[in-house]
RNA sequence: GCUCCCUUCGUCUAGCGGCCUAGGACACCGCCCUCUCAAGGCGGGAACACGAGUUCGAACCUCGUAGGGAGCGCCA
């Protein structure tokens, strides 16, 4: 090795260095932010922030037959609704077409491209014959070697001329050492036929100008990364580091996809999930730290290092992240919670103001519910009157020889509650029992169902607390209507 | 067809040559607690894909086999 080419790789690790981390989600609008791509911007928005970088968010819309303004809409709401806000973009691809045009010409001017006047059905029949030949599918058409001049043609297209021998070596942070020989690649398209510059290209343009040091992707890009590090190369620019994320599979082991499972991340706000929950779920998911299942946001940007995540895809389990949806529910502050629980309670169109204080509710509900939607499911007793009655409820404890006593005692101790609290609630239910020398179980059921019109309900104060002693009262003397006396 | 990648309990994972008769978590089962349902506590069953090799010693290293995945586009 020369001495002039180890400086200028001395100069270059330092130069690695001493640059500041930069990493960026580059989704392509054409569906909603789902469960893959969410972990993917995750990954990325940690490794910037553990780093003390910048996380840049670009959409990648050069593909204008699926591209959608609300799939952008769709994404940047995802992305919102968790919480991992970038700190440059989003940078729009078609607002970048000169540059890429440039870029390309600069190319084509070097020699390291050239325009090719092949047809589609050219290519197609020249895949075909080498398909059934058995070799592998590649350009071998006749402009590599032309350097055919800038003609105006329907069919123009650059393509990259890569190198033809020698292979392509990365570190790939997650997958490890990857090695591809030239001559598996070939000279792919860099701007279409209609002027429009392809995936592999305009990436690199894009990663190079936003100056990307970290390029965290799906696995299903390892297999591009060698052309790409070929077109840096051409461009005289330096690599940046690779970590290719394994992808998520459904519960079923299948790969997810639109018609099989994918659902926008947007869904899990619907079905009651903390924003929170999910993100530890999803750090969770391929990635570890030891032994450690819970991990605040904090201590998920301390402690991540992409180079920790697995190798292997992960299947998607819903009953793991609701039992860490009810987790957060359980630890986190009720008010906080409270906040959330009152959008599911608009969503089912419950009056918080005639009704019990939505924090009251969690307070009630959180060991009981895994979601904020069961939550607000189950609060359904305290915002709207009993709309059904449950037959084996009435006929055990309603029809049993010390239902009406058990009631009639109950009725007589929460009439004369001085303050209406859940403790106060609880021991009048104590000295009722205690007045017809029962357990709390011989109250607390025909209660109960007194109060919810079923046989399970929060505990019996918490209950009869949150009805509110009106409206208790009320239920006691219509349930001792249902009563044998 | 060709190239690349992956493989520890049902699931997510720990493990980076001796600490492993393989640890944790979710789920499951049992017991305890108990006003119902939960939550909680305690306990239980459950895995190194297979085969060679290297080594005193292999879940960990090497090579094969099998299974799974990705890519081979003027999609991203």
């Amino acid at each position: 090795m020369g001495k002039a080419l180890l400086l200028r790789l001395r100069a270059n690790k330092l130069l690695h260095e001493s640059m500041t981390v930069r990493t960026r989600f580059a989704p392509s609008p054409t569906g909603f932010l789902h469960i893959g791509g969410a972990r993917t911007a995750l990954y990325c928005w940690l490794e910037a922030r553990h780093r003390g970088g910048q996380f840049i968010l670009r959409i990648e819309d050069t593909d204008r037959e699926r591209s959608t303004d609300e799939a952008v809409k769709a994404i940047l709401d995802g992305m919102n609704w968790l919480g991992l806000h970038h700190d440059e973009g989003p940078f729009y691809q078609t607002l970048r077409m000169d540059r890429y045009a440039q870029v390309a010409a600069d190319l084509v001017r070097a020699g390291k491209a050239y325009y090719a006047y092949e047809t589609k059905d050219e290519l197609d029949a020249m895949r075909a014959e080498q398909m059934t030949k058995g070799v592998k599918p590649r350009y071998a058409g006749i402009y590599r070697e032309q350097n055919a001049e800038l003609r105006d043609d329907p069919n123009r297209v650059i393509r990259f001329r890569n190198p033809a021998s020698g292979s392509v070596v990365f570190i790939d942070k997650v997958k490890g050492r990857i090695e591809w020989s030239n001559d598996e690649l070939d000279d792919l398209v860099m701007v279409r036929s209609d002027e429009f510059p392809t995936y592999n290209f305009a990436v690199v343009v894009d990663d190079i100008d936003m100056q990307i040091s970290q390029v965290i992707r799906g696995d299903d890009h390892v297999n591009n990364t060698p052309r790409q590090i070929n077109i840096y190369h051409a461009l005289g620019a330096s690599i940046p580091e690779f970590a290719h994320l394994p992808m998520i599979l459904g519960a079923d082991g299948q790969k997810l996809s639109k018609r099989h499972g994918a659902v926008s991340v947007m869904q899990y706000r619907d079905d009651g999930f903390l924003p929170h929950a999910l993100l530890n779920y999803l750090a969770r998911l391929g990635w570890s730290h030891g032994d450690q299942e819970i991990f605040s946001l904090k201590e998920m940007i301390d402690l991540f290092d992409v180079s920790n995540v697995n190798k292997s895809a992960a299947r998607f389990d819903l009953e793991k992240l609701s039992w860490l949806n009810q987790h957060y529910l359980k630890n986190d502050k009720p008010d906080e919670i409270a906040a959330h629980l009152e959008w599911q309670l608009r969503e089912r169109g419950y009056d918080t103001a005639h009704g019990p204080a939505p924090m009251d509710v969690v307070i009630a509900l959180r060991e009981r519910s895994q979601t904020l939607k069961e939550m607000a499911e189950k609060a359904s007793v305290w915002y709207e009157p009993i709309k059904q009655w449950d037959d084996a409820a009435i006929s055990k404890h309603l029809k049993s020889p010390t239902a009406a006593s058990a009631l009639t005692a109950a009725h007589e101790q929460l009439a004369i509650v001085s303050e209406w609290t859940v403790q106060s609630v609880h021991k009048a239910i104590e000295l009722a029992a205690a007045a017809i020398n029962e357990g709390m179980g011989k109250i607390a059921q025909p209660l109960r169902v007194a109060m919810t019109g079923t046989q399970v309900s929060p505990s019996i104060d918490h209950t009869v607390y949150l009805v509110g002693r009106t409206r208790a009262l009320k239920r006691i003397e219509d349930a001792l209507a249902k009563t044998n006396s």
